[in-house]
DNA sequence: TTAAATGTAATTACTATGGTTACACATTGT
DNA sequence: ACAATGTGTAACCATAGTAATTACATTTAA
């Protein structure tokens, strides 16, 4: 279903951010990173602006900049700034109105779906960038830890 | 993100499936009411078919069954059935090893993206095809009572 | 004033999907 | 036996979303 990797794109560019407490970094250092393009960060950072996640600092030295403190921004909210929220589509044409399924299957659909994005945004709602980047540090010091025990 | 109404009209398919009581429904009469094309039916049945959901019958006054008990059957199975299970995307090419994140955003993610899907899952694992036509009678009862207070 | 960096548009390629047509094959019913 | 019915599947087209890339005007710091 969804193919966007934007989702995981954002996260690892505000986990980035989150690491250089306050010194910009520009989106040639963060495509480095992530392995992709900058033009392509700079859209993604373009969104995560709008959402008021982030900010940007124009000329030499510039780049982007965490606009929240990284415990302040939930995952649902990354997702909600890059990714379209819906989850499931419904019907395209209506369904035929002639049908007693056809009549009212949307409503329910509309229930079941909602319930089961809710389920979904309520995961990513419980975890922030904070817990994340938190994540990331275990599993460096477990690598470190793995690399002097074996030479 | 995901654009794919197959879940949808999956569930409007075994909704009708399970009012026929074991009468058999082409996929003729069923894209009737889901209002697409025939072929298009019988694409989704075969999905519906090779997770144990649906079975068919060839011939004159054929169609499709289901296949099991409309109780017996969650929104999961359907879900899985039809779509592909991958909520999110990881990144395409590999991150950068060079780099803290990058060396570990993935495994992060995967533990951050398991958690929303399960939490998903979840949801839709809790209902029935039988809780969807229950869902469906009742909208249908409401639309008669509105119908016969209006003349 | 020069170099660095953003923001954005335009383009290309790829993939998933829905929709459609066509047809071989199986099955039913007369 | 045979005609009608219906499945199962392949092939094809159009559309939409996305990643990737190039290019460039604009802003800003040093």
């Amino acid at each position: 279903m969804n193919t966007s990797s934007r989702f995981a794109f954002a996260v690892h560019v505000l986990a980035l951010l989150s690491l250089q407490e306050g010194v910009p970094l520009s989106s040639e250092m963060i495509a480095g990173s992530v392995n992709t393009n900058p033009a392509l960060i700079r859209r993604l950072l373009s969104m995560l602006a709008d959402a008021g996640l982030t900010t940007s600092q124009l000329g030499a030295g510039g780049g982007a900049l965490l606009a929240k403190a990284p415990d302040e921004i939930t995952l649902l909210q990354v997702y909600r700034a890059v990714d379209d929220a819906q989850l499931f589509a419904m019907h395209r044409e209506e369904p035929n109105p002639a049908c007693m399924v056809g009549r009212h299957i949307q409503v329910v659909l509309r229930g079941i779906i909602d319930e089961a994005q809710q389920a979904m945004e309520a995961s990513l709602g419980a975890r922030t960038l904070a817990d994340a980047t938190a994540d990331l540090m275990r599993a460096e010091r477990a690598l470190e830890r793995k690399r002097r025990s074996h030479g």
